[in-house]
DNA sequence: ATGCCCCCGGTTCGGGGA
């Protein structure tokens, strides 16, 4: 049997591309990932730094918009068959979702998407059905794409708090749209259909969290929550040999609110 | 407790994030 490739796949949340060029560039030497999907841009596609992703030897998929939101698939391999906007929500003005196809030098072949799932909070305002339409909708094409039966990962801020465990302080929480009962259901939906946490298929420790807020000294006392995820179907999961959480990221003088999550894939 | 902090647009403040 041919030894399979190692495939590093990553997501981020970087809260301004433009503000964190600086450690993206970081990441990117240091971690080396092969596929990296960038959420919250906050700028317009023209605007992206595009010549320095591209100096430090990725191309670059972007789906931009003005001051919000924003997402972005980076790959050493070219990106191919590129899906802008989740279908289901055409009629949607905010760029929250990308996906394409990515293959190996050695022919393996990883579907991605870089997913930017909104926040929904306050939760009496339209904001939080907007959330939950947005999650039925990505559930629909995560079932078209298992249909597929291809190693597909599904990566990004989902802004939903799947367990008591992923964040400091659950009854401080249990209000909040991210860790309300409709949102975790709608995240249990995506495990359902058979995809895979692949922080929690290596671990089920407590405190692994990939967000902190800038707000009361949230970092330095650890109160933290786990968004950010990468959700694999069978096919990838079957090849998951890692999954790290980047928390020196959050260090350094203007850190993102979040930090890179990444698995290594031996397609 | 929705204020703390950070980012954006475009300006000395408001909206948004989580």
């Amino acid at each position: 049997m041919p030894q399979g490739i190692s495939v590093r796949i990553a997501s981020w949340n970087v809260n301004s591309v433009r503000q964190r060029l600086a450690p993206l560039l970081a990441f990117l030497r240091e971690a080396a990932p092969d596929v990296l999907c960038l959420q919250e841009l906050k700028c317009e596609t023209a605007a992206f730094p595009r010549a320095e992703i591209e100096d430090a030897g990725y191309n670059a998929l972007v789906h931009g918009q003005k001051t919000f939101n924003g997402v972005a698939i980076l790959s050493r391999r070219p990106i191919e068959e590129a899906v802008i906007g989740l279908p289901g929500m055409a009629e949607d003005v905010q760029s929250r979702y990308l996906e394409a196809l990515v293959t190996t030098e050695t022919g393996g072949v990883l579907r991605i998407a870089s997913i930017y799932a909104p926040n929904g909070n306050p939760v009496d305002s339209p904001k939080y059905p907007y959330k939950l339409a947005f999650m039925t909708a990505l559930t629909a094409r995560a079932a078209e794409l298992l249909r597929l039966e291809e190693a597909t990962a599904l990566i990004g801020d989902y802004n939903i708090i799947p367990d008591a465990r992923d964040v400091y302080d659950p009854p401080a929480w249990t209000q909040d749209a991210l860790f309300k009962p409709e949102s975790r259901a709608a995240f249990q939906r995506l495990i359902n259909l058979g995809y895979i946490d692949a922080l929690r298929a290596v671990s089920d420790d407590p405190g692994l969290y990939t967000f902190w807020d800038y707000q009361a000294g949230a970092w330095p006392k650890n109160n933290g929550l786990r968004i950010d995820h990468l959700l694999l179907s069978s096919r990838a999961a079957d090849r998951l040999v890692r999954v790290e959480i980047a928390k020196n990221m959050r260090d350094g003088e203007k850190p993102s609110d979040h930090v890179p999550i990444y698995a290594d894939l031996d397609l």
